[in-house]
DNA sequence: CTGTTAGCGCGTTCAT
DNA sequence: ATGAACGCGCTAACAG
């Protein structure tokens, strides 16, 4: 390993001066001495040991990306395509302005903290955490976070609260009413899981919103699906439904294109035609949307613009902490495809 | 932050004492002080600083994951479940090793060496190298190396080479085969790209292998469709295809499901009938062969044990570096699904 | 403009 | 069994 005493020795001057070379303090160091160093670093590949920068109070240089774990656990996390696309754009943006990502799965938030500490971490980017855990986050963390995706109450936000996250309300509003123009009023609502919070709670109400807006009674007993996270168990309860219950529909909602796609190709399985016998709108316009035949109706989000905004954020917040509180909500889009169609001629 | 120093003022003893005690040395600490010094660590919730620890030549217990950088900047790669899968898998391997994940796309070799050495990485694990690179790697690396789905001369293998693949070779000849005796005679054969290397390189030798044995002429030139990365150019391609040159073929062998179900729902769109009017078989058994309808007659690999071998192999190096070679090619397994179909009948 | 020095946190060696 | 002292690589404060 070459360090900068070694350089130095070479060069013949004095550690100081090849570190302020290393800075590009040309202030601080003769031309022909700054020349010199540049060339000698240069030439034996010189890589600061990032230990040494640390331990001497400086940034490590690290965004620590966390994943919920209870999340991670679920085999949809590992297939939904959301997941990967966010991940490699971080990665992109973290790696051009010049730091590293580490990547950790974390069951809790003392775990992530403590591996914040650890590593100096300068900024933390969290990934689907519940409002709760995100409440103690920004109580107890001493560096910049950045939430994607997770809503929390406006008055615990602490200064510095960074969130980028969807107008989910507005874009499920926006599905559920392109399908009570078309027409439909039996419409019925499928989510991950029974107990809804964050994203899917928001999109839920803005479901409820806009049926309510048409005054079409929803039974949220009746009309919500909450769907098992295991692949198995799910298309189990869904082939169970679609004998009995979705006969009852003409539409169903689901909060991602992953679901949408399950459900869309079980029915077909079981002999309705999409979307002549019912109609079905995903969320996301990820691949899936765009790979299932017929190809869904869904919303838009831009993932790469989420991954862009979270990480600009997050550095100026590292740079210049202002402690403002940033609370991005993106605009969605609806995309018309395939697989909703009007009931009005009937 | 809690150091060892400031445990060490609290308790009223060093900090060497500490030290003990935090490496678990009962042998070197009275019964007593063990005691007061744990409760100690647990109350103040240490956490040793990493950078302290790197700089007293311990090691980092950081694991590099390395993406090629120019894969990545394709538009598949985000999209394929694979990249996805593995990194989720690496992640939690790692992680269960008490190690920590730097995920980091590079370019070049070198960049990627830089940021081991900056970091004393202990392990590297390299995602999609090309063979040259990998020679680069392997003799220039300081650290063990693993390599995934990378192919590697036997001369060149320098002592502690880790790779684990697959038997691409054999998988690529069983589905080959099996749509020989369904009695296909014209098939083509579908890739990434013009210039066919590593993983795919060996999926076409046992295609041609395959062909060869049934006494079937294979003329590379015509018979091997090199297909564009970007999305948009390769559906034009296709789409051309689908209109002419495809139409001499009864069957297509795609070298992944991403690829087969992307041409499988341009060829339904322009009206071709999977499978009677045309057999696809893709590669991986991933999410997109079980939602596409027809599901993909594909070749399995086991993501999660390639996960799980390379980190094991890679801590073997570690711990005990024995500087063996590990050539590991993992089996796959034909998995016959509903696009193909027998021509015996006609 | 240049060099010397001290200190960051940890682990280890060597006295005690 | 315990502690003092040193060094890892880097940076910043300070002295020249």
């Amino acid at each position: 390993m070459v360090t900068i005493k070694k350089i130095a020795e070479m060069v013949g001057v004095s550690p100081t001066t090849v570190s302020n070379v290393i800075h590009g303090r040309k202030n601080k160091v003769s031309e022909e001495n700054y020349k010199k160093v540049k060339e000698a670093l240069n030439q034996a590949n010189y890589v600061s040991n990032m230990s040494g920068r640390i331990l001497s109070q400086n940034g490590s240089k690290i965004i620590g990306v966390i994943l919920n774990y209870s999340r991670r656990s679920e085999v949809n996390v590992v297939s939904d395509p959301f997941y990967n696309q966010i991940i490699g754009y971080l990665e992109e943006q973290i790696r051009m302005n010049g730091y590293y990502m580490m990547l950790y799965t974390s069951g809790s938030v003392q775990e992530s903290l403590n591996l914040a500490s650890a590593w100096k971490i300068e900024g933390l980017v969290i990934l689907g955490a519940l409002p709760a855990d995100a409440e103690k986050f920004s109580q107890v963390a001493q560096m910049p976070i950045a939430f994607i995706d997770t809503y929390v109450d406006e008055p615990v936000m602490k200064k510095g609260f960074i969130n980028v996250g969807l107008q989910d309300y507005e874009g499920c509003y926006d599905v559920t009413n392109y399908l009570i123009h078309l027409g439909h009023k039996n419409i019925g609502f499928c989510a991950d899981g029974n107990q809804l919070i964050g994203v899917d709670e928001q999109r839920l109400s803005g479901f409820n919103q806009a049926m309510a807006d048409a005054g079409i009674k929803f039974d949220q007993e009746k009309d919500f699906f909450g769907l098992p996270y295991k692949v198995h168990e799910r298309h189990d309860y869904l082939t169970q439904l679609i004998k009995t219950r979705f006969k009852s529909y003409t539409a169903l909602v689901f909060t991602s294109d992953y679901l949408a796609v399950d459900a869309l190709n079980l029915l077909q399985d079981n002999h309705f035609r999409i979307p002549e016998d019912m109609s079905i709108t995903g969320f996301d316009h990820n691949i899936f949307s765009e790979q299932s035949r017929p190809k869904l109706t869904t919303v838009e989000q831009n993932v790469k613009e989420k991954a862009q905004l979270t990480i600009y954020y997050l550095m100026q917040e590292i740079h210049q902490p202002k402690a403002q509180i940033a609370n991005i909500k993106l605009k969605t889009k609806l995309i018309i495809q395939e697989s909703t169609r009007s009931l009005e001629n009937e």
